[in-house]
DNA sequence: AATGTCTGCAACCGCAGGTCA
DNA sequence: TTGACCTGCGGTTGCAGACAT
């Protein structure tokens, strides 16, 4: 392979080294100060020799005061699996979903310990129906990493739109503010997405704190589901009694 | 104890996309 | 519109410590 070092195609100004503590003191003192951003110039500003994109790897990866330390639970592995299988090698993007965590570290932790588990003939088509079987059995766990189980297969970019129920006329209301009257037969909250990565993700930040009747989540892509045919796209459906002890705000921050 | 190999992870690179003059 | 610059991302490298021989 062979990659031109960044100091030999610069200047003496940048070194391959590990950080000091010092250097650490220098520019986490810089960015409280000045906040994150124009990284380019903490190098002059500070007399550090480092490049600027160094500096902000640096803070990115280890300074920032949210950075969460330790090991990688048994739950966060298990999340990252799953959005792994939902997005492949989209580190920032996982490492979304996962408070404190980088994508650095979560690369780091596939590479070292993931992917030399996971068998490397497993289909996409075996991946989703081990995913999908899983939601029917696995209803008490976390909800938002049902949904991704669920949704293990990448389709092709195309948000149709999100909503929610009005609970005394039970028609469906997407949040774009337009009546999405082909779904006034459907009960309870209903979301239409598929995978842009944004929607999605966006949804999988939905608050589920509330009452638990996820036996509901259904995929409604099942013509034999029942609620509505198949439009091709993932969609799910909860109860109207959940539905309704959420107080129908199922979507709302998020669409 | 010395040496070789493996592993985890910090750090770097090239590239793509966004911003702005 | 264009080009320079900046930022963020995913892939890769290389070091240090752990472990095996």
């Amino acid at each position: 392979m062979g990659r031109t070092p960044s100091r030999s195609n610069n200047n003496e100004a940048q070194k391959r080294e590990a950080w000091t503590a010092h250097e650490d003191k220098i520019l986490a003192s810089y960015i409280r100060s000045h906040g994150e951003g124009k990284w380019q110039n903490i190098p002059k500003r500070t007399g550090l020799r480092r490049c600027g994109k160094s500096c902000r790897l640096r803070w990115m990866n280890y300074l920032r005061p949210d950075i969460k330390r330790g090991n990688i639970t048994e739950d966060e592995e298990d999340l990252i699996l799953r959005l792994h299988n939902l997005l492949g090698n989209r580190w920032s993007l996982i490492a979304g979903r996962l408070p404190g965590r980088t994508d650095n570290e979560i690369k780091n932790y596939w590479n070292s310990n993931l992917a030399k588990r996971r068998p490397k003939d497993t289909s996409q088509n075996e991946k989703r129906e081990i995913a999908e079987s899983r939601v029917s059995h696995e209803a008490t766990e976390s909800p938002s990493t049902q949904v991704a189980l669920a949704t293990s297969t990448p389709m092709e970019p195309r948000t149709e739109y999100c909503g929610d129920s009005d609970v005394a006329t039970g028609e469906f209301v997407a949040f774009d503010g337009q009546s999405a009257s082909a779904e006034e037969n459907v009960d309870g909250a209903l979301i239409d997405f598929d995978f842009k990565d944004v929607d999605f993700l966006e949804f999988l930040d939905f608050d589920f704190s509330g009452p638990a009747d996820f036996d509901m989540l259904m995929n409604m892509d099942d013509p034999k589901q029942e609620g509505r045919q198949s439009t091709g796209s993932q969609s799910f459906s909860f109860s109207p009694e959940t539905n309704a002890a959420r107080g129908n705000q199922n979507f709302t921050h998020y669409c």
